[in-house]
DNA sequence: CGGGTTACCTGACGGC
DNA sequence: TGCCGTCAGGTAACCC
């Protein structure tokens, strides 16, 4: 379910309610384990503590108490969301217990994360340390050239190389298609043989479009919500993503899609060409 | 080693 | 109505 965007966004309105809670009373996680589970007596190291920032890398949030730290990845179908009274949904799995409020983590195909440790031991998680270039720095750092210089090397798909979250981190299934066709690139293209003024191109739509998504709300096709319980928008400015047999709104063609490595891939065959312009 | 496939889970949806 | 196959926004363990 949530890339980038949508993960900023559940952190920013994570981050509003912030300011009404108190200390933590209680915890609770439920028998059926997540992909890393919290054992019970890790989520109670919580209890007494106050939730202080909420930080976000990549699509993982990264809560900081007082004392603690925890990480938190929503997988394909996870949420956070704020009550004032708590009411049990299917698939609860932590209920952080707030005077007065519950932020509950629902999740009901289990691919997510929540972790709880020291600040040290949350930062040398592999999940944190295996990921690459932050989409909206690496122009300011000189990532970018040696991002260019890694992607020599590739022959995987370009859409897939994207998708690698140890290239850059951020970047999921949907962003991934539209960011190759504001780019004019095809997804199809080996890495290796993506020209500089391509990959130009593909560097500048990243920020752009992950931004652009950011400000909209994040993309609510099936089922993510924010933790307000409003969708997004961006699902209105997609250009290809889940538009299978529509027209481009740029030349009218009609969009594709492909299986490519298990996941859909649309875009445009004539903004796109496998060939580009000389 | 890189690159491809499959598994992990539940639910929604379409075809028969 | 129900059963079955397919697919879903992510990651990671396997193969070769």
């Amino acid at each position: 379910m949530p890339e980038l965007p949508e993960v900023e966004n559940v952190r920013r309105e994570l981050e509003l309610g912030l300011k009404k809670i108190k200390q933590l009373e209680a915890a609770w996680s439920s028998a059926k384990k997540l992909r890393d589970n919290p054992a019970a007596k890790e989520l109670k190291k919580l209890v007494g503590q106050k939730l202080i920032k909420i930080h976000r890398k990549s699509k993982y949030l990264i809560f900081e108490w007082e004392e603690s730290w925890a990480l938190s990845h929503l997988g394909m179908s996870g949420y956070w969301r704020f009550e004032k009274v708590y009411k049990e949904q299917k698939h609860d799995h932590i209920k952080l217990s707030f005077k007065g409020s519950f932020l509950v983590y629902n999740d009901p195909r289990r691919f997510g994360l929540f972790v709880v440790g020291t600040e040290k031991q949350i930062n040398d998680t592999k999940w944190l340390k295996n990921i690459g270039a932050d989409p909206f720095t690496f122009k300011e750092e000189d990532t970018e050239n040696k991002l260019w210089l890694k992607s020599r090397k590739s022959t995987v798909p370009i859409k897939n190389w994207l998708l690698d979250q140890r290239n850059i981190g951020g970047i999921g299934n949907i962003y991934a298609s539209e960011i190759l066709f504001r780019a004019k690139v095809n997804p199809f293209k080996k890495t290796s043989q993506v020209k500089r003024d391509e990959w130009q191109r593909v560097f500048e739509q990243i920020p752009l479009v992950l931004i652009d998504s950011i400000e909209n709300g994040g993309t609510t096709l099936r089922d993510y919500l924010k933790p307000s319980g409003e969708k997004g928008d961006f699902q209105n400015r997609l250009q290809v993503y889940d538009r299978e047999g529509e027209k481009c709104y740029t030349c009218s063609s009609t969009i594709l899609t492909k299986f490519l490595s298990g996941r859909s891939t649309y875009w445009c065959p004539r903004c796109q060409p496998v060939k580009s312009k000389p």
